[in-house]
DNA sequence: CGGATCTCAGGTCGACTGATATAC
DNA sequence: CGTATATCAGTCGACCTGAGATCC
């Protein structure tokens, strides 16, 4: 296992320590440090456990969201905007998705230049083994009780209005 | 600009609301696809400020950790614990900072084994340009008062340290 | 010897740029 | 016409696996 042995103290923290008497106010720094951090770990865990169904967390969440549509179709656009994605990005996803053959892609009945994505049987069914493997593993987000993490949505969606997220 | 038009209602919270409707509680998954999210966030204007002086984040903080350190010079394993780092990521990030003249690999004097990084004095310049570049942009923490960065930094450490971060 | 340290080859993944064909 | 949609080609950064050389 290349995952060493836990360090004996907070390295973010003592970074902070020392930024804040040689540089000056560490506070931001240290957030942000902290989530990508966080980030990394959450990742991690979320990857392990849907690597045995074959998906990425940037896959399943595609897969989601189809679940979550009314007909279980939505045009690409529209994921990307959804997902917060690249048009290229939602170009790949969806080639893995198709190849896989949990989504198929049909044309738009009246606008020719988009393509609608369709979930499959097989897409709907691989997602729900999909969600009850993150769910078993909380998202890889330990250590927080339920006040404690909605606290955290809540500041997390203070900086994602503010930088222009949704309005 | 790929960058499209914001939403106007938070796509994470639509998401959180149908889940909770058909799935069960959404606490966690939306706590975490935020963390995604802002880590994106921050990430690409981190990434903008430091472009122009031709800096990953990640490059960034292994210099930083370098000017931390008591004699400017660290062996790599021991910036792989700091940063958590793969040992090849770490062979990569130094191979790129010493292509750039910021850094140079030095013999450990006592264990043949390791091998120090050790910042140049222009290493040390392009770090203070760096540090006053993502200063400016608050490291991409929009939204946030002083005392909400710090309850962010407090519960993300909750995290790290169930997630066997540091003990 | 076992274990630590670093490197290389090769692969995946997502993000991006730039260009293109097609359709509104 | 200009705009929008999706795709392709190629680059990049970060991460990982597996293998190997070297040294404690």
């Amino acid at each position: 296992m290349p995952a060493s042995d836990p360090l004996p103290f907070d390295p973010i923290e003592r970074a902070a320590d020392i930024w804040a008497s040689k540089i000056g106010d560490a506070t931001t720094m240290a957030a942000t440090t902290s989530v990508f951090r966080v980030q990394q770990i959450l990742q991690q865990a979320v990857d392990a456990a849907l690597r045995p169904h074959e998906l990425t967390f940037a896959r399943y969440e595609a897969l989601v969201l189809l679940t979550f549509s009314r007909h279980g179709a939505l045009p690409m656009s529209l994921m990307g905007q959804r997902l917060q994605l690249h048009p290229t990005s939602i170009t790949n996803i969806v080639d893995r998705l198709e190849g896989a053959a949990l989504v198929r892609r049909t044309p738009h009945p009246t606008d020719k230049r988009t393509t609608l994505v369709e979930i499959t049987d097989a897409g709907r069914a691989r997602c729900e083994e999909a969600t009850a493997a993150v769910n078993a593993v909380d998202f890889g987000l330990v250590g927080l009780g339920a006040d404690e993490a909605r606290t955290l949505f809540g500041l997390l969606a203070r900086v994602r209005h503010a930088a222009g997220d949704f309005g």
